[in-house]
DNA sequence: TTAGTAAGGAAGGTCTACTAACAAACGTGA
DNA sequence: TCACGTTTGTTAGTAGACCTTCCTTACTAA
């Protein structure tokens, strides 16, 4: 009797799967060993291997691949009086190189800065679009980068940009309507113009990036952008979602006011009426509590974290959250809205998720776009998250 | 001048990385072989080299392996007749091996089944819980999966469990108030007693494995189960989402109909009032439209379908989802319920959202939580999702 | 026949990380 | 003070994993 294998096809969603070669892994290991290095300081070889599993052998042969490509340091022995040999400490050198960072959220002008490894400042530009779009946006951005590469005191790791609009993987901007770019691939002809790794994503999952790697975002958390617009960025296992057509996140034209609501919804920019971003927004937030006195501003404020939070609800049940970070002004941001829409969700949602769930302000400053684009860089290049 | 070397510590929530050993990266070429001749049949070595992108000789040295361990077999030569010399097909023995899965979504009994590879079912077992709970219900469960083992023709690769509430990755039920279970290690207990791979799911989360693997669902989807309750898994990368206390799909209490809706909201099992279920569950549908004739039933199911587009549009929107896929009673859900959800979405949201998302019923029949359960086996045991 | 093509296997090389063993440098306690 | 244990980092050897190169086999096409 002969066996029937395999006759059977299973249809299933292609997916891309990809080999796993000895390189690799030795990256992977390489990525490790920085990513100790960059988030827990100067470390001894023997610290980095208790940290990561790897023998002492096989990180010094790492640190010292490392060492030669200049990206750490020898930092000689640590003073500390323990028992056993004293360690020689090696660390990242975070201020001998830099990162080019560009955000380009505002509709007004670009800004640019040249940062160190640890989010440093140490060159800043700042460029009026004057209305320019399209391959004019583009060309200015390209004169804005080379300024930059320029004004770097050190060398550049890679250029890191925050785009408006829906991004792809490739840093392909699919749709930024703001800048007149539709299917620009602004990655590959940067980095092809100036010589250098250039990565692209969307503003607001950047700011989610730059949170999660330097403002202790929790590994299951939403960023939610608040300025001109309402931009979201998802944080699932500490991975960005980018979504079915790289239009993950693009919660501000979701409809929070309706006929049915106690408010009349207002008409958005993109045609359609009550999105949440005629409420939620900066300009929309301003609007809404101009000429009222302290407390109707505040019940003003709550009533639009009300709406925030019937919203948030269903995403904090769907996704289990463990925090949503709101990331704009503070004033407006950081009182009633975000204790009502923190109130709100709870009251929505089951124990498990609702008491699990945190909402609380960003804990970057203005520059939030410019560091989670540097991020980019740093996990793009490094593989550093 | 010195060069200060990391000296800034940054903050970070804490991830655990693991390194990647060259065994780690053999295991997932191999799986990549497992993929490859489960999803598209038997093929020739030279195939699957194409495939995966490993080279022949890699190929044929992982496919050795996988012979002398009995899951792949040689079958001869392919007949077609090309140029060159004719491969010799080699396949997944898919009915040679069987599959131990076993569904506790119903509250009254306990389902059980042996099924092939190919998500055949070779025997069937039900077992009436008869109200018990706790260790009684564990007890009951070890008998049904000692009952099925004893009854697989075949060697069993693993147990596959599809079991309600919330179940962490290591197969812990963290809580399951129906069956009484709280912090039970039900993976690592069943392994125990009875020396057999045992994996463990939240059945929502396992029915969109199984309509991911079987189903043909997109990688960006969500796989919504209307029963007696209402739960959901959600799939991101084709990974299934688990969430701040693997409590993720847990969509049922959110808050759907309140004091400002048009519509009265009714108490819900959980202790509040308006949870989604409490209009969405198949008992909940099936007292809406009772006594009500064609006409009026239509509209009540489209109602009910308006309440789930409302909820699904900040979902759809925060994650840019490819499907919504329903699984429950057809008659209820696939009509004026699903066309009204998917309708409600689309006006909720932005185009680049709703256009792209489509609201469909599941393929799997009502053995789809079984058939999830072997997912959980093939994707723990051989890595083949 | 002869040439060309494709499949599969054998040999040998490179890369990776491991184990085992050791020297160096320190604290501890008799 | 000095032997001893501890910790660090390195050297040497080993096993695994995949690669490239070359060969044989077996078929089609002209």
């Amino acid at each position: 009797m002969t066996t029937q294998v395999g006759a059977r096809r299973i249809s299933r969603a292609l997916r891309p799967t990809g080999k796993v070669l000895p390189e690799h892994a030795r990256a992977h290991n390489r990525s490790l060993v920085l990513g100790h290095l960059f988030h827990s300081g100067p470390s001894s070889r023997a610290d980095i291997a208790r940290s990561t599993g790897l023998t002492r052998v096989t990180v010094s042969d790492l640190v010292g691949d490392l060492i030669d490509e200049g990206l750490v340091a020898d930092l000689g022995v640590r003073s500390a009086g323990k028992v056993g040999k004293p360690a020689t400490l090696v660390g990242m050198r975070t201020e001998d190189f830099v990162v080019v960072a560009v955000d380009l959220t505002d509709d007004a002008r670009m800004l640019g800065a040249v940062m160190t490894l640890t989010g440093d400042v140490v060159a800043r530009r700042e460029v009026p679009l004057d209305g320019r779009r399209g391959d004019e946006a583009a060309d200015l951005l390209t004169d804005l980068c080379r300024d930059l590469l320029a004004a770097a005191p050190a060398p550049v790791l890679g250029i890191g940009i925050a785009s408006p609009g829906v991004v792809d993987a490739d840093g392909v901007v699919v749709e930024a309507p703001n800048r007149g770019w539709y299917g620009l691939p602004l990655a590959a002809r940067l980095a092809q113009t100036l010589g250098v790794p250039v990565h692209v994503a969307n503003d607001a999952n950047t700011r989610a990036l730059g949170e999660f790697t330097y403002g202790g975002a929790q590994d299951a958390a939403m960023v939610l952008t608040v300025g001109q617009g309402v931009g979201a960025g998802l944080l699932v296992d500490g991975a960005l979602v980018r979504g079915r057509r790289w239009a993950a996140g693009e919660i501000g034209h979701v409809t929070v006011v309706d006929d049915s609501s106690s408010e009349e919804p207002l008409p958005c920019a993109c045609g359609r009426r009550g999105c949440l971003e005629t409420v939620l927004s900066a300009p929309a937030l301003r609007r809404r509590v101009a000429g009222l006195d302290r407390e109707a501003a505040d019940a003003a404020l709550a009533s639009v974290g009300r709406l925030l939070g019937v919203t948030l609800a269903p995403v904090a049940s769907a996704l289990n959250l463990a925090e949503v970070l709101l990331s704009g002004p503070p004033e407006l941001l950081d009182g009633p809205l975000r204790e009502a829409a923190l109130a709100t969700v709870r009251e929505r949602t089951m124990p498990v998720i609702g008491q699990e769930l945190d909402i609380r302000m960003a804990t970057l400053d203005e520059d939030a776009s410019l560091t989670g684009a540097a991020v980019l860089v740093l996990s793009g290049q490094l593989g550093v998250t």
